[in-house]
RNA sequence: GGCGGCAUAGCCAAGUGGUAAGGCAGAGCUCUGCAAAAGCUCCAUUCCCCAGUUCAAAUCUGGGUGCCGCCUCCA
């Protein structure tokens, strides 16, 4: 199946083709470590998770870098605020980050590069873009000279001329041009600094991206992804930098993720309206909040406000218990001739996996994918209600479910913790306690028992097999 | 001002030329000791507005209107 992809370069959906047969190479933007990890960071983690995995089932290897910027103003205005090391609150915020994402069941990267350990790298970048006459150095700054590189702007669809006008804050007198950017900044008193042909000093934004992303993937990698906040300036700098010294494209594909918005605002550090991951994962398991991020197209913006969790919740409710109620099934399913039913199901079923497929292959379609393993859901429980019980639908409905929902989307939450594993237990004891009332007619003291769990927060289903609960 | 994007039912949300997926909410029914769950049926002659192209448009073109992002640190 031929893999779409939307570039953010040319504008359109471009058919796949990886840059080595069979691996998938890919540089994702990372976060600059100075605060919690937010919900806005938590889309693009979990939307590469999916993608890795999806390719990673299509049968390619998968090889991802994440930088961290940890050598950064904010970094170290919160470290004077604190009368800390700067890199002591980087790798404060850079753990924080590791566990967020490890709650959400984000499979980590393969290489966390940080800024702070590739001075050497960054310096030979920026040597190289000064040999190169891409770059000049003023009384202890290196700039990238803008007007050197024909093409800029060429991800943003920004003009040159346009920039310069829009320029709103004070030109540094040292520049040539007020397009050009820092690749090196003079360092001052009292702030982390690394030595330098031009003296003491410290990377400007972006140039660590370029020399990472090159130490770790080479040239012309595969995918280069981050926030749509990113296209501009970041992402056209990096471009800048890295094909100017290179003389080689940086990445084949540019993907970018649309904002998360709070009441119709982006969700920013700076605006002061995160919602921390670790406060969502506190109430809501993380199978759940991937259900809410992957509910919406990637590029899409997603809104989150206080409810909304609560709101999807009720579908990935329904989503959920049919698998898990599927695994039950399983168990006493037959295996004899199957019948009519049985073999339309069956390619019913057959149907609905190749559509996610497609749905995946057309430029990661989660939103259509999570649609179909509703239909799936619609499609197994009335086989089901029709009587169906053949063994190979169920286990057919289950490999789709198992591989989509929870392999790739991570979306299906169908193992319970160890706690609940006692509380299973003992559930079990009352419920067949419960039972005998029921027999002997005693509905009275049964419904009581039904009620007062219901009030504790636990549902009671009687059906047909015995009874179910859940929380 | 420049650049990019979005506008689909009460809400959320797919669909980019062939006659509107899916979820939530709502209505009715079936099942059930009662509930719950599940199933079935119904719920946009219509996709922000106006023109145009086409046998055919939510989908393409032009023009409006509204909203969002970027142009300054941001995923």
């Amino acid at each position: 199946m031929k893999i779409q992809v939307y570039n953010t370069l040319t504008q359109t959906k471009e058919e796949f083709v990886p840059r080595k047969p069979g691996e998938v190479s890919l540089y994702v933007c990372g976060v600059t470590p100075y605060s919690d990890t937010h919900l806005g960071h938590a889309r693009p983690s979990v939307i590469w998770d999916v993608i890795k995995k999806f390719f990673r089932y299509q049968g390619y290897k998968t090889f991802h870098v994440q930088n961290f910027t940890d050598v950064d103003d904010k970094i170290i205005q919160r470290a004077k605020e604190q009368g800390v090391p700067a890199l002591e609150i980087s790798q404060r915020y850079i753990e924080e980050y590791l566990e967020s994402m490890d709650a959400l069941g984000v499979e980590r990267a393969d290489v966390y590069p940080k800024v702070s350990e590739h001075m050497p790298e960054i310096v030979q970048l920026v040597e190289t873009l000064i040999e190169k006459d891409h770059a000049y150095a003023t009384q202890g700054d290196v700039f990238f000279h803008v007007a050197s590189f024909p093409e800029y702007g060429k991800l943003s669809k920004q003009k040159l001329d346009e920039l310069r006008q829009g320029t709103r804050f004070e030109v540094d007198p040292s520049k040539r041009d007020a397009t050009d950017f820092a690749l090196w900044k003079q360092a001052k008193p009292g702030e982390p600094a690394w030595d330098s042909p031009w003296g003491e000093g410290r990377p400007g934004w972006h140039i660590e991206c370029s020399a990472m992303s090159y130490k770790y993937l080479g040239t012309e990698f595969d995918f280069h992804g981050g926030g749509n906040d990113l296209i501009f300036p970041h992402h056209e700098n990096e471009i800048a930098q890295s094909e100017a010294a290179t003389d080689e494209p940086l990445a084949r594909y540019w993907v970018h993720n649309g904002m998360l918005n709070l009441k119709d605002m982006k969700m920013s550090k700076s605006l002061g309206n995160v919602i921390s991951v670790q406060q969502l994962t506190a109430r809501y398991p993380k199978e759940l909040l991937r259900f809410y991020l992957l509910s919406t197209h990637y590029r899409s913006s997603l809104e989150y406000y206080e409810g909304k969790i609560e709101e999807v919740a009720k579908g990935w409710n329904r989503l959920n218990d049919t698998v898990l109620k599927l695994q039950e099934d399983l168990v006493r399913a037959n295996s004899e001739q199957s019948t009519d039913l049985d073999q339309k199901t069956l390619e019913r079923v057959a149907e609905l996996e190749r559509g996610l497929l497609e749905a995946f292959s057309d430029d990661f379609n989660t939103a259509m994918a999570i649609g179909i393993l509703f239909e799936l859901v619609r499609e197994v429980n009335t086989y089901k209600h029709n009587g169906g019980n053949h063994l190979s639908v169920l286990q057919k409905a289950w490999d789709v479910f198992a591989l989509y929902g929870s392999d790739i989307l991570g979306v299906l939450q169908l193992e319970k913790s160890e706690q609940e594993g006692l509380v299973d237990s003992l559930l079990d004891l009352l419920l067949e306690l419960r039972e005998e009332l029921r027999r002997t007619k005693n509905f009275a003291l049964a419904d009581q028992i039904r009620n007062q769990l219901t009030d504790l927060g636990i549902t009671i289903e009687d059906t047909p097999q015995g009874p179910r609960w859940k929380v």
